[in-house]
DNA sequence: CGCTCTATTGATAAACCTCAAATACAGTGG
DNA sequence: CCACTGTATTTGAGGTTTATCAATAGAGCG
């Protein structure tokens, strides 16, 4: 079995032998891509760690319009919350592409915890930036037009799966127009017009699916000034 | 000294003794109305329990514009975050009436959770409440339009600060236009046609700074259907 | 090559904001 | 009690932003 798991901030502290005991006590999950790992509500969802790929958080409101949160990837957790509460995690987790996870049930976890109280401490951390990060989301979201949150979203992702590229920096991730509409709060319209005018402009490139940001310093230039 | 404290969440399972004690090693405050008690990134901000009145959470985007992200009332917690990071909270705590507050520093609380295992454990769980209720309203501001989200506003400043009025519920609070915008993502005169339209249906009552909620049930209803 | 999914673009409408001006209200000091 | 002042609120007009709808083009895949 490959034991090999990416670094992640929530087993910072333990050993490799304590990290591949747990990991053996993990569930594999491998994922095709767009296949769901779990849904809004799904009680039996607890903790996961992606170990390969990306996952995409979401949504539905009750319209059934989607919202997504955020992607995570490799080394990163989600549902780590349910693990200490009892209601069901209200997120859907779909991956992107192929991915692998291990995922762990709230018995083994909270085990886990008591044995190493240094992955509470972790968890903890993890939590909290991830409220400070939806506070400043919202905020976002509250003030400014929809074309700063655009470029914002394209910044953020491009510091979370930015890959280099020969004109700039390609977001690694299959990314529609319909995609950086749900994680921007807009329709996927007002994603394609905007996109094709920063392109006019020199500050992206943009295929199917597919975007590499030439200009990150004008975006980020145009998403704080508008 | 008057050492009582309302009940709150973050000192369940602690004898009246304990807390008592706890008490004393706090700093108590007393806020004029709209007096600042932490300012967005104030390094020195520590953990708060509102004793009596109510404090406005908010925070500014780059331009100055605010936006509300929630009203704590007695027996609530604030800023607990920073006790377990070092960066500053970034967020502003401001009176909006008389308001009590106890305060702690970091070491203090540090110490406590050490000895009373039980603050940690409510902390986690206050702390876990509050990243649902954030990305549930981020979800709402991003699907949802304006009179939707004002609706649901009313309604949650109803259930946190509601009470009986001869007509309905009153939300008893100071609450302007603009305050309703803030806390709603949108501008203080769409507030103001918005409420005025309600009213003359018969779904509220409205003053100067006052709000009674007269059929909470249309509300409801409108906040989901639009 | 035809099928499906994604992206673009124009036209139109709706939602919402901004500005300006008028009005209502609460508190203060005479 | 009343005028005065500062704030809160209302409302209209006009404009901008953004969503919606519809039609077309393009890309990838078997």
């Amino acid at each position: 079995m490959d034991t090999s798991l990416p670094k992640s901030d929530i087993f910072k502290g333990l050993t490799r032998d304590q990290l591949s005991g747990l990991v053996e006590k993990g569930r594999r999950i491998i994922l095709k891509p767009k296949s769901v790992l779990f849904h809004q509500g799904d009680p039996a969802a607890s903790c996961f760690l992606v170990n390969r790929g990306r996952l995409k958080l979401t949504k539905l409101n009750e319209q059934g319009r989607e919202v997504i949160f955020r992607y995570i990837g490799a080394g990163e957790l989600t549902a780590a919350i349910t693990v200490l509460k009892r209601w069901a995690y209200p997120v859907t987790a779909e991956s992107v592409e192929e991915t692998v996870v291990v995922g762990w049930d709230k018995p083994t976890m909270i085990q886990a915890m008591h044995r190493y109280p240094d992955i509470a401490i972790n968890l903890m951390g993890i939590i909290l930036e991830r409220i400070d990060d939806v506070q400043h989301r919202y905020l976002e979201v509250c003030t400014e037009h929809v074309d700063q949150r655009i470029a914002r979203s394209l910044l953020r992702l491009m510091r979370r799966a930015g890959l280099k590229h020969p004109e700039g920096i390609q977001i690694n991730l299959p990314l529609s127009r319909q995609n950086i509409a749900d994680y921007s709060g807009t329709t996927l319209y007002t994603v394609s017009r905007t996109l094709s005018a920063w392109e006019k402009k020199g500050w992206i490139l943009s295929g199917r699916e597919q975007i590499v940001v030439t200009d990150p310093h004008a975006l980020v230039q145009f998403s704080e000034t508008g």
